[in-house]
DNA sequence: CTGAAAGCGCTAACAA
DNA sequence: TTGTTAGCGCTTTCAG
């Protein structure tokens, strides 16, 4: 009696046939207007709602669109998201984020389900593994690889390499010669372009560069690594990702070395982390809004024809900010900002 | 030809009955051994998979988990998912987040389609207008409400109020007289609990407390309260949470004023951000991983019978770190702690 | 513009 | 243990 209503409960009470109701709700330019207008009222009035599942299953549409992150925890991910989410608002597509932190220890069918459900998947930084489970459900699912460039599929990536290198020239200008990267995962695409982009700059540039050890993207990874960047005598370091470079410059701290006095630091993708650090963040910003553009339109572009895929890169755009200042025992040369400076 | 494996192909291949492959899958047990890894063999070898919606469309069951929350930016809500996700794995369900943000301005359609997928919903820190909201779906899918207590339905919250009172008489024992607080969204349950229980305390304890406009919790909202927690006179200010600390922190900051010298400020929930904040913050810490496990009993517990309520309250653990110092001109009194002191 | 009928892929009784 | 038979709720031809 109560029972949950349906196009047919509908269209018993209204005395039409239930394809009717269903029109009324997937083609309301196929229903003469006072019928529609009549459908809906009810449909209201009952609480009725469409069956996802059952209209996913003739239609093979669900209008979900998963975003799958690495760590739901770095706000790179969770801005990227809100970006998207709103771009998929306006062309009738709900976001949702799952993490696949747990794929390695849990079953991979958790994420069929999710993948069962969506219409497409953007796949964030994905690590070699996760890759080619991604690579095998390939066809299942229309896929959009960020920040990773896979030939033959969508992929959208941040180019940091002139940003980086400009970056690279301020560290000079401020006096700092020996200077050092911290890698981030081992088998992350743009970690590993990150370090290129760092090491072809010090190349370039002539630079002593000492590149340490490999290192999770987060506030604890960077942590951790104060003490290596501390017997590396650098003055002057990158990070892979701001979180790191957050947490860098926190266990510096712990251990009586400033930032920017003592050692400069440099993070990437302008967190939101980025600005509560004391000292700021100088890092290269991420454009997330064109970042999640490409990435829509990757999206509609495979879901209106799956073998459109296209590949998209986009420059990062260097900010200064506090933590990259003049190196210790020199003042700046050429600078172009003040230590000091906020924002 | 090349089309999607199903149960019908799988079972002609093997020349068994459909039933039997899909028994394969959803109960295994039903199957013989032998036949059971054949089936699982060739579907494997043709890359099927269940197709959740036709599942989900006799079983009503998706092995989806809903996580709605007011901004996915806040790392809260980002530790929160991360404990339930791998609750929910090992309990065999999938976690997906949204952000519902956008409902306002967006279609609620969209929505829906994410509760027509989920087979269970936990809702976040529900302004009223969500509230109402979900309120009318509340029969479509089992509902549990976090940090906002209603009657008649699962909720679970965390409590404050005694952790509150002793960073109160904290603040009181290190000298401060002059103390505000910064009020979190108007609409929001968790800020009116949070701003009464601060409120109580200053009456049980006699202390003048100015209580600060209204204020998104963010990192920028707390920034944009420098200018009246300057004018307020305080030398110690409660935050709604540690996003508006961290926020306040760097925008009194960038005003001159420092913490905790010139002003103490103490935060809640032990965000991730609490940690690399600079100085890093004093804060009420929210159990994360109790709080996700009683969300994910109260889950189970609707799913076996939707009339199972509950009603859960976890107390915050209070955490002194070095945002909260002897006021200006007077030492510490009876502290338990130094200023400086690290974590 | 609306009705009729078929079926999306799977599961759940019930038989055998 | 396996086959049989019905649907789950919706969309979609194709007629009318």
């Amino acid at each position: 009696m109560t029972s949950k209503p349906t196009i047919y409960s509908l269209a018993e009470e209204l005395g039409v046939h239930p394809a009717t109701v269903s029109r009324a709700f997937s083609r309301p330019e196929l229903v003469s207007a006072e019928l529609r207008t009549k459908v809906l009222a009810l449909a209201e009035q009952r609480g009725f709602r469409v069956n996802v599942a059952a209209r996913q299953l003739v239609t093979g549409r669900s209008g979900l669109l998963g975003l799958l992150v690495p760590d739901i925890e770095n706000m790179y991910f969770t801005t990227l998201f809100h970006s998207m989410s709103r771009l998929g608002a306006a062309m009738g597509l709900s976001v949702v984020v799952t993490d696949w932190r747990f794929m390695e220890t849990q079953q991979a069918e958790i994420f069929d389900r999710v993948l069962g459900v969506v219409d497409a998947l953007v796949v964030a930084a994905p690590r070699d593994d996760v890759m080619t489970y991604m690579a095998r459900r390939r066809k299942e699912v229309p896929l959009v690889f960020i920040n990773r460039l896979i030939p033959g599929a969508s992929c959208v990536v941040v180019d940091n390499r002139e940003a980086l290198w400009q970056l690279g020239d301020e560290m000079l200008a401020q006096g700092h010669h020996a200077i050092a990267a911290v890698a981030g995962p081992t088998d992350s695409w743009a970690a590993a372009q990150r370090i290129n982009d760092v090491e072809s700059w010090a190349r370039a540039r002539n630079v002593e560069l000492t590149v340490l050890g490999h290192c999770e993207p987060s506030i604890h990874g960077g942590i951790a690594m104060a003490g290596a960047v501390e017997q590396s005598g650098a003055t002057a370091v990158f990070c892979f990702d701001d979180l790191m470079a957050s947490g860098l410059i926190k266990g510096l701290q712990t251990r009586g070395i400033r930032t920017p006095e003592d050692i400069s630091v440099v993070g990437c993708d302008d967190a939101s982390v980025a600005l509560v650090t004391s000292p700021s963040l100088t890092t290269v910003r991420a454009p997330y809004d064109e970042l999640a553009e490409q990435v829509m339109g990757a999206v509609t572009g495979l879901l209106k024809s799956p073998e459109a895929t296209r590949q998209v890169s986009i420059d990062g755009v260097p900010i200064l900010r506090e933590s990259l200042g003049p190196a210790p025992h020199a003042g700046p040369r050429t600078s172009t900002k003040k230590a000091g400076t906020t924002r």
